[in-house]
DNA sequence: CTGAAAGCGCTTACAG
DNA sequence: CTGAAAGCGCTTACAG
């Protein structure tokens, strides 16, 4: 338990710098000895105290995992695979939350790079507006791979999905499906998927020459079903006359409907409604929730996949590409808008 | 960015000792020198490098959590309260999946006990039936906190539920309410909690005299809202009838009600169902589900109450009292039950 | 009240 | 092929 180099090479005459290098497979060390020495320390279960390796080595086998919140169902979709994937190679995830405050964020990226993590991986909180702690990880040589909520005028890795697009094909799916009048309940205002979502609704109505109406638009602060539902209730109680709504998430959109269903208000045939992301339970709604998918479930995957190509870079002294991926996203159409 | 204690020193005249102390708060340092430490740190924004701290003090101020799965939606509910409190105490948290197998989260444990984290926070896998690995922890004085899926026999601290008996509680819930011929989906063979409900659901049959019938025990390995929809088909398809339906989680629950809802038959009327765990959108599906909550929402304070308490105990020098915490639970009746 | 010095457990140029 | 020695950035007994 209590084994270190010392005393591993003090049991095998050896000097620690032998057993070190036999363990980190140095071309300079007899193929006997480096035997001797794995068998041994394979029997007694010896681990490298990582903190001393760092001293020397500065790679400290970390990864920062920042998210804004936890209550998003994102995370556990993406993090598992991170997570896996991570011990399999041997990097330990450090996980944090921002709770979508600028600040906190700062103050995290600030702490992980003293820590000299390898490794930054974030999806932005929804109140960050100023980008130089960005800057910072990058100058620090840290690798950054943004996700999801993403910051568009910094040049790094990022993983990310065309919000307007998929708000656009999934208002154009309702206005297919015979509805004029979309309501839109919307996420908050700064984050920048939310502002897309909004964008690509408008562009819809736009290019089928619909009337905007800021009355259809309500604002949702936490996205939840409880949330969508009094958000509906407030529709209907101001009698604004809706025959779409096109949710910011799938919560919202299965809140509402579970209000209509409650005032008698037929779905789909009064009012399509339309969610967002393709949540597990989505399908599983009465009636089925509509929805746009966009492949989150290999998102984790892309974000390993794009760390560790830029450390595989920076260790072979290859100049680093930046990568930006996209991911593609899909209308699934169910009960919810099919008349 | 590049800042150290000796660097500190050399720019205010002083000896890396002297910093130190001053940072660390040690009496034998004047005011004077305090104060004009703490400025010059706070303008250049310096935090000390915790690796080289931990090889001294062999405190890290890391906590590592182990999660059996991600995507169940405990982790979101508990994980927001541990990170924000952790990140508040200035602890890291380490996270890392063992995917319900007893080998990984041996092999874990084995990592971070040699990494020395301050505390380990665990649910076991379900597959986990030997506990050794649970000594190894509290023999190497390194705090543990068991949560949900935890271990009977091994005297640790633990946050968990009387699944039995919350169990037993929705059972007689659905036979209160008129049923006789009650479903039961149960979950994997392995997981105490899982046992545990099923248990309960039989001692609820046992003691109102309903006979037991194996045919309605459905086994869901991975208790999502699409095993619950196929598990709700096997059932009506073998024609096996029932008037009540107790699944081990919601998801499940929301899954079979789709199903009949597709085929017309009615709930609660024809079949009362009852979930288990109060998830977010139980209250919003169609008809909304009864279930059973268990203040899930406050597990993860708890947790980290109980950790901080065996730290200060172990920093005092004090006796330390293993603690054991009984969430409690209440049905929530809504309309799958109430007819 | 302050400083010189040792040491935590590693890695790695360097010497042999 | 192997070992002696320095040093990573801290903390802490000890001396003054």
């Amino acid at each position: 338990m209590k084994s270190s180099l010392k005393q591993i090479a003090s049991e095998l005459n050896l000097s620690t710098a032998a057993v070190s290098k036999a363990l980190n497979d140095y071309p300079d060390i007899s193929k006997n000895t480096k035997k001797r020495v794995n068998t041994y320390v394979k029997k007694i279960g010896y681990q490298p105290n990582t903190h001393a390796r760092f001293l020397r080595t500065k790679k400290s086998q970390t990864i920062a995992l920042i998210l804004p919140n936890t209550t998003d169902s994102l995370l556990s979709t993406i993090a598992e695979d991170i997570l896996v994937k991570a011990e399999y190679l041997g990097y330990n995830i450090l996980v944090s939350c921002s709770k979508e405050s600028e600040e906190i964020e700062k103050r995290l990226v600030n702490r992980f790079l003293q820590q000299k993590v390898d490794g930054i991986i974030m999806s932005l909180s929804s109140t960050t507006s100023d980008y130089s702690h960005l800057v910072d990880i990058q100058s620090n040589t840290t690798t950054l791979v943004l996700f999801n909520t993403t910051a568009r005028t910094v040049n790094c890795n990022r993983v990310y999905l065309n919000d307007k697009e998929a708000a656009l094909n999934a208002t154009n799916h309702l206005i297919a499906n015979g509805c004029s009048q979309i309501a839109h309940f919307r996420g908050p205002l700064t984050p920048q998927n939310s502002i897309d979502r909004y964008l690509g609704y408008r562009e819809a109505l736009n290019s089928s020459k619909l009337p905007f109406d800021s009355e259809k638009i309500l604002l949702a602060e936490k996205g939840n079903a409880e949330e969508g539902y009094t958000l509906a209730k407030t529709l209907y109680n101001k009698k604004i006359t809706i025959d779409g709504l096109f949710c910011f998430n799938d919560a919202l959109a299965l809140g509402a409907m579970r209000f209509f269903n409650e005032k008698g208000v037929k779905i789909p045939k009064d009012i399509s409604i339309m969610g967002f992301g393709n949540s597990n339970i989505s399908a599983y709604s009465s009636p089925s929730l509509s929805t746009v998918d966009h492949e989150i479930s290999t998102m984790g995957a892309k974000i390993m996949e794009v760390f560790l190509d830029e450390e595989q870079s920076k260790k072979e002294n290859e100049e680093i590409v930046v990568k930006k991926i996209l991911l593609k996203n899909k209308v699934i159409a169910r009960e919810s808008t099919l008349k």
